[in-house]
DNA sequence: GAAGCTCAAAAGTACTACTTATTCAAGATG
DNA sequence: CATCTTGAATAAGTAGTACTTTTGAGCTTC
């Protein structure tokens, strides 16, 4: 418990720069600001350098890495970055690898998914095209990660897999900002049906294009709304 | 160094399967088997905890997780599995994640990339090109490397450029492995010269296509040795 | 047989002592 | 004067002990 506060407080704080790169900790003094025991100081840090946020030496204390250097997948780091002032910055970055994943993600779907999980992904297309027809938005919103999720998991990559977080939290990010319409786009609900469609019938290409076609609408969207 | 020896030992045989998801340890046999310390012991533990190898319970013990729960992303874990039983699976897990990313991180580049990062890319293009026609192979593998490490980092996206060590291991794989050609064909050539001149233009749609055609070939040219 | 209580097991936390590596500087040596 | 050696100080690494907290399992009781 004690241990996962600690980490927390410390992470979030390198993470958003309030402790910048180059900065040298010493454990004792660690063990000080949060009143912590030798043990907890000791763990924290160690997990702390295994994502590559610091690294430790002999004689010279814990330093803060570069942020190139920090291990950017990992789920802590990518949690304290969005719910910090990074935030934009990290949305856009996850916005990146999700429309780079997606795509090829529905292409090995399409070749390996279980019949079951075609039979879902149809399912799931449905109901979207149906709480879209309703205009409810929450559930919407809901059905669209569901539908995403599988489709990552029926990739049968392991690392694609692991993004379907990823892709939720840039979903609800674009709609809990107010950066969607209120209304979901009638396009991009065809072509989820599209891509469910194409994964049923084991048509890879087709897939991964109407999967691009989404990808893309969803960058250009955002892209606008920087302008 | 007690830390690393045990980390690496331990976390080798969860990640390779010989101690199987649902096995539970308990941190004192732990300490026995190494002959650890238990601070060693338990900060080993923790570390397998961040990446989600393991988790702890009390009153219950250490138990290995699920595949599908890893942090899949740990440049450890990927060494691990690399290094082991599971390394064809790995490739081929990390050679679809390569082929997804670049096409996309050529895109940021040519929208991105510095002047002086364009110019090198340009270079190093030359001289993969030079290296081709000499047939050698080894500073051709060098090159080709740095190449696609330069790439990703022009493309601004930290999660891009953090794969650059995924590609290298995948295009050193790829040879390494007696799944090249003897000679580096000249249409992969072709095309690396096509992205820097891309890039160099600032065309992301072209930079991307050409990229996507180097990874569909490396992608076709593994299948078929699948087969 | 179900609900609740007790006990023990195992991880979590705290603290102390000792070891080892590394930096920095003073002093020796050329 | 420069360079190399040596040594002391420092901070992390490792080891070990003691105590706390949680929780699973068996036992009791109604």
């Amino acid at each position: 418990m004690r241990h996962e506060q600690v980490l927390d407080s410390l992470g979030a704080a390198i993470a958003n720069g309030t402790l910048t790169p180059g900065t040298v900790l010493r454990s004792e003094e660690l063990q000080e600001r949060y009143g912590a025991s030798r043990t907890v100081a000791r763990e924290v840090v160690r997990v702390l350098e295994t994502m590559r946020l610091t690294s430790s030496k002999r004689r010279v204390g814990v330093t803060v890495r570069e942020p190139a250097e920090w291990n950017h997948y990992d789920p802590r780091l990518i949690r304290w970055q969005l719910d910090g002032s990074a935030r934009p910055a990290a949305l856009a970055t996850l916005n990146e690898l999700r429309s780079a994943i997606e795509p090829c993600a529905a292409r090995y779907a399409a070749l390996r998914a279980t019949p079951e999980e075609r039979g879902r992904l149809g399912a799931l297309g449905e109901r979207l095209a149906r709480t879209a027809r309703a205009r409810d938005l929450s559930t919407f919103l809901e059905f669209d990660i569901a539908f995403h999720d599988l489709l990552l998991a029926a990739s049968r990559n392991p690392m694609f897999a692991q993004l379907s977080e990823v892709v939720a939290e840039v979903l609800t990010g674009r709609t809990g900002h107010g950066l969607m319409p209120p209304e979901p786009q009638p396009e991009a609900v065809a072509l989820h049906l599209e891509v469910a469609a194409a994964v049923a019938a084991g048509d890879a290409d087709r897939a991964e294009r109407a999967m691009r076609d989404i990808v893309v609408q969803a960058r250009d969207e955002i892209a606008a709304l920087v302008e």
